[in-house]
DNA sequence: ATATTTTATGCTACAAGGCGTATAAAATTG
DNA sequence: CAATTTTATACGCCTTGTAGCATAAAATAT
């Protein structure tokens, strides 16, 4: 599964998302990535400031990555929604 | 083409390659995405502490989107160099 | 080589992040 | 329902981002 994350909330919809499918609390996920628990919820609830250095610490932790690339056509015709 | 990100660094690598395949200089994407060029700079130079926030407006203005997924495998494989 | 444009860096000021710690609220389990 | 676990919030503290503004350094163009 890949996720389009656009925006702060999108981010951190596709990290809570993968943290629950490893079955793992968000005590857990900063314990691995070096973050208070209150970080990870930060970031996942898509608080804007939070830092790139907390999203790639914890992707890693995830195994997930993050990939950038053109928007895709139909994508480009549509505005965002916020 | 699309670029994998795991690190600040490759992140402000993205943004900057994309940016001067538009012709836009680092003022005019902060103008755009209003950002000053000084955080624009920043951002592209990998420093850790920049938001989310002026990443994903970066990434707007650049017609750019980013993309969450698992790692492959291949990559799991090895470890990441810093 | 010189002029112009672009990028990096510095200043002050203000806002916000993330830390430790703690607790309240919510969700889950038994 | 009660006990437990998980998540959201709060306080104080220190650090850092971003703002406006300005300039130095580097790169590009003439």
């Amino acid at each position: 599964m890949e996720q389009i994350a656009r925006s702060p909330k999108q981010i951190g919809a596709a990290v809570r998302r993968r943290r629950r499918t490893l079955k793992l609390s968000q005590s857990d996920l900063g314990a691995k990535a070096d973050l208070r628990q209150a970080t990870v919820s930060a970031l996942e609830n898509g608080k804007p400031g939070t830092q790139l250095r907390t999203l790639i610490d914890a992707l890693a932790v995830l195994g997930l990555e993050m990939a950038i690339r053109e928007r895709s056509r139909a994508d480009k015709e549509i505005e965002d929604i916020f």
